[in-house]
DNA sequence: TCTGGGGTCCTAGGACCC
DNA sequence: TCTGGGGTCCTAGGACCC
C-alpha cells in the first residue's frame, strides 16, 4: 500500500453544450441542427447554451438573443427547461460519484474526480475516462469531455482542450508545455478586465507571464489576482476549487420587458421577489440576517444596497419592508428601472442555535407562519398562496 | 447589437471596541 | 510638536464563472 506517495490524479468532467445536448437527446429531430437554449427571440435576454452546430454561426453563451437571431435566423430557439436539466444532471453526477473515491460537483454540468492512488484497482486514468465517456454517451446520448492532470486547475483547462467529446491528459512533467499551448487570457479566472490589463502590459504569452516574479505580479494586479496568475502560469493549483464556501446568499431578480418607474407596481415586484427568496431560504432549512436590494437603471448602471438586521429575518413581510426602504434610499423615483432583485445574505443553518436572540419570540411566530405557507405551497405547487394582507396593503 | 439569472470571492473604507 | 493599533463587522463595488 503506497497510496500516500502516489502521484495525484484529477479528472475534470464537463458535459458538452449541456442544455442544448439534453434538448437534442430528448428530441432526435434536433440532432445536427443549430439549437439555441435561452430567452425568447424578440424579448430581452441572452443565450444560455447552444449546440456546436449553432457555434459555427458565431453564437456563444451569454450573447444577447437578438444578436443570435441575426446571426442564425433559421436556428431552433428553445426556452430553458431547468427542471429537466437538473434531473439529467443528477443521474449523471451519480455515475461520476461512483467512478471515483472523491467527487466534487462544481456546477450543473461539471465535476472534479480525485483518482489518486486508484490505478492498480481501476486501471490507467485515460482508460477510466474513456469508459466513463462511453457509458454516458450510451445511457444519455450526451458527450462528456474529460481533462486529466495532477491538479484540479490543470484538469479543468485540459477538459476544455479537446472539446467537444474531448479527452486530454496532462502527464506529470508536461504541465508548463501544456500551458504554453494557450494564452494568458485563456486561463480560467482571467476575465475581460485582467485580459485587458495583461495586454496593456504587453504580456501576451505564457512564457512572458512566467518571467514575472510573484511580488511584481502582486504589485501590478493586486494580492489575490497577482498570486493567482503566478500559481496558474507555473502549473500550480491556485486553490480556487478548494471546496467549502465561507458565506452564502440567495437572490431572485427580474429584468422587465420594458423599463418602468411605477412605484406601486415595483413594490409589488419586490414583494413577489421577497416571497420567492424567503420560500427558498426556509426550504433549505436556513435563516439569514441581511437583505440585499439590486437595481439596474435604463442605462444598465447597476447598484446594490444592503441592510443587516439585529435579529434573524423572520418573514417575507420583513424582507419586503427592508427592501422597500433600500429602494427609497438608492433610487430617485424618476429614472426608469430595467431590473429589480432581492436577496438575503449572512445565511446559517436554522437549527444552528447561537445565543438566544432578543426578538426570538416574535420571530419564531412569524417564521412558523412562513413555514406553513411554504409547506402548503410545495404540496400544491400550482396554487400560488400569498398573504392577502401584504397585497392589500400594497394596493393602498 | 443591447446586454439573464444565480452565485462566489476580493478590496477598501468606515464604525466600533478593547 | 501630531495622529496607537489591531480585530471584526458592515457596506458598496468590482471581477469572474456557469
Amino acid at each position: 500500500m503506497n497510496t500516500a506517495s502516489a502521484n495525484p490524479v484529477f479528472f475534470h468532467a464537463d458535459l458538452d453544450a449541456f442544455f442544448a445536448s439534453v434538448e437534442q437527446s430528448d428530441n432526435l429531430s434536433l440532432k445536427g441542427k443549430p439549437v439555441i437554449v435561452g430567452a425568447t427571440p424578440g424579448k430581452r435576454g441572452v443565450v444560455s447554451a447552444c449546440s456546436y452546430e449553432a457555434r459555427t454561426f458565431g453564437i456563444r453563451s451569454a450573447m444577447p438573443i437578438s444578436e443570435a437571431v441575426r446571426k442564425c435566423p433559421h436556428g431552433v430557439y428553445l426556452p430553458v427547461r431547468m427542471d429537466r436539466y437538473i434531473e439529467i444532471s443528477n443521474k449523471i453526477m451519480h455515475i461520476l460519484e461512483e467512478a471515483a473515491p472523491v467527487m466534487m460537483q462544481i456546477s450543473i454540468d461539471e465535476a472534479f474526480l480525485d483518482l489518486t492512488g486508484t490505478q492498480r484497482l481501476l486501471g490507467p486514468p485515460a482508460m477510466v475516462a474513456q469508459q466513463l465517456k462511453k457509458r454516458i454517451k450510451t445511457e444519455f446520448d450526451i458527450s462528456l469531455s474529460v481533462g486529466i492532470a495532477s491538479n484540479k486547475f490543470l484538469a479543468k483547462l485540459a477538459s476544455q482542450y479537446g472539446k467537444p467529446d474531448g479527452l486530454y491528459e496532462v502527464k506529470p512533467g508536461e504541465e508548463e508545455t501544456f500551458l504554453d499551448t494557450m494564452k494568458p487570457a485563456d486561463l480560467w479566472g482571467v476575465g475581460k478586465k485582467t485580459a485587458e490589463r495583461l495586454l496593456e502590459l504587453n504580456i501576451t504569452t505564457m512564457p512572458a507571464l512566467r518571467g514575472f516574479p510573484e511580488a511584481l505580479l502582486v504589485t501590478l494586479f493586486g494580492k489575490a489576482c497577482g498570486s493567482f496568475l503566478f500559481q496558474a502560469v507555473h502549473g500550480l493549483d491556485p486553490g480556487i476549487f478548494s471546496g467549502e464556501t465561507k458565506s452564502q446568499s440567495i437572490s431572485s431578480e427580474t429584468t422587465f420587458e420594458r423599463d418602468r418607474r411605477d412605484v406601486q407596481g415595483l413594490k409589488k415586484v419586490i414583494l413577489a421577489l421577497s416571497h420567492e427568496v424567503m420560500s427558498r431560504l426556509i426550504e433549505m432549512g436556513k435563516k439569514a440576517k441581511t437583505v440585499v436590494l439590486k437595481i439596474r437603471l435604463d442605462n444598465f448602471e447597476t447598484f446594490q444596497a444592503q441592510t443587516t438586521a439585529k435579529h434573524w429575518l423572520c418573514s417575507t413581510e420583513e424582507v419586503y419592508d427592508i427592501a422597500c426602504r433600500l429602494l427609497e434610499k438608492k433610487w430617485n423615483g424618476k429614472t426608469p428601472l430595467r431590473l429589480l432583485g432581492v436577496g438575503v445574505a449572512n445565511i446559517v443553518s436554522s437549527d444552528a442555535h447561537f445565543q438566544p436572540e432578543l426578538f426570538e419570540e416574535k420571530g419564531t411566530k412569524s417564521q412558523k407562519i412562513e413555514e406553513e405557507i411554504f409547506k402548503i405551497r410545495s404540496k400544491y405547487s400550482r396554487i400560488n398562496i400569498t398573504k392577502a394582507r401584504l397585497i392589500k396593503r400594497d394596493q393602498d
